[in-house]
DNA sequence: AGGCTTTGGTGTAAAAATCACAATAAGTAC
DNA sequence: GTACTTATTGTGATTTTTACACCAAAGCCT
């Protein structure tokens, strides 16, 4: 092979980091690999890119094919290129992580063959190819986002309650429960004025129920726009 | 060219922005091009990527070939995929930053036939490729690292003054001359405690000389360590 | 030598942000 | 209605951030 060849017999693929909350825990999106390599492993869900197909593309038709979803958040982490890190070839893999409503995602076709299942972030066990780093770093990447953004409102319903937030927040930052005081954390969001409270309140609890909150998305751009920081 | 071939018809580079810093203003390393495409134009310094050789090791070749440094503070910022990046195929690219001290550089064989020259990074002119935008991600990514990790040492020279320091913030982060506060600066700096004052004083300046200081490894690592942010 | 010019070096008080902390309210279950 | 569970709210202490002005030390000039 001549080394133009050589320099061509490459490709690229992306890997998307799906996180999603449940109210107790935060979990990503796995898949059970169906062919080899690292065939019956799991895996975070990627695939090549296509001839014509720009990244960032590639990245939301990977995580549409499997979950449905568009328009949600979605955002490149950084590339993976060590030689060895795919026994076929050499494939580079561009990482992004999204943050999806975990009520609003359904199994299509996609996620049905390659049984996608979510799991728990702490307990994935080993993973295919380099996907351990990968998970590792787009966690430590949310970590750092969601204290410079306030991007914590992506995982969840649309009306929600302060508590669901907290125990969101400490969830990603991995804290124990009631590590952040309610009190401060409460005044603090509030005080952003990126929420607006619900004529509704929340129903079937077995104690007060607490109102719902909705996350205003014209406060957000405009809270973006003076380059505020976010911190809990 | 069957589908499969097709996806192999690709290939990926590393561009790597290097900046520096003068005394006066940042700088970025830029080459002129002197083939094909966009022939004459500036453009980031970067290269294909060998089919053996990992990503972060072409980012840290391309830099050396150049500039002749090694071991130089180079961070990976993120990949460039737009299907249209490059006229002549589909090619990838995997932008990192490097921050070197200024002086140190010197004109290699390399940098010599591509007529690297430093530039102003507020006056680049219209790039090769996408590179303004490349310039502008990895300026932006500079601009948050400072106010999170104390990197600004690496683009000076080891002993310098607290001034040199200040000034360097400023230019960083785009602000007017003394647009940070002397006395505040030098406080939250020398609380950080990863700075040692040298024995040594500035000489040859028409005016009071002053303290140089060191950048001090250990106490940094440390400072990381302790999970320490790091805000001006 | 003495004064001029230039940059280096230092402290304090007001304001703002953060932190620690506990009692009452509003529902359901029995 | 009593017990149980979670929701909601405010205040004072502490820490951090900000704003701000004068004297010191060197070279230069006459």
């Amino acid at each position: 092979m001549s080394e133009v060849e050589s320099f061509f017999k490459s490709a690229f693929s992306v890997d998307n980091v799906i996180f999603g909350f449940d109210g107790g825990d935060l979990k990503v999106l796995l898949i059970q690999r169906g062919a080899a390599p690292y065939r019956g492993k799991w895996a975070l869900p990627g695939d090549l890119v296509y001839p014509n197909e720009d990244l960032d593309t590639a990245a939301e038709r990977v995580l549409e094919q499997l979950t449905g979803l568009r328009d949600v958040y979605l955002e490149q982490v950084k590339a993976f290129g060590a030689v060895d890190r795919h026994p076929l070839g050499r494939v580079i893999t561009v990482a992004y992580f999204s943050l999806i409503k975990i009520s609003n995602y359904v199994v299509t076709p996609a996620s049905f063959a390659q049984s996608a299942k979510w799991h728990h972030v702490h307990q994935v066990g080993e993973l295919a190819f380099d996907h351990n780093q990968i998970l590792a770093t787009c966690l430590q990447q949310l970590k750092q986002k969601v204290r410079n953004a306030p991007v914590g409102f992506e995982l969840l319903p649309p009306k929600f309650t302060l508590t669901a937030l907290q125990q969101l927040y400490e969830s990603v930052l991995d804290l124990p429960n009631g590590g952040i005081d309610k009190r401060n954390f409460r005044k603090k969001i509030l005080g952003m004025g990126v929420l607006v409270e619900c004529e509704e309140i929340q129903e079937g609890v077995a104690h007060r129920p607490a109102k719902l909150y909705q996350f205003d998305a014209d406060r957000y751009d405009q809270f973006l726009a003076e380059g505020y920081s976010f911190d809990i």
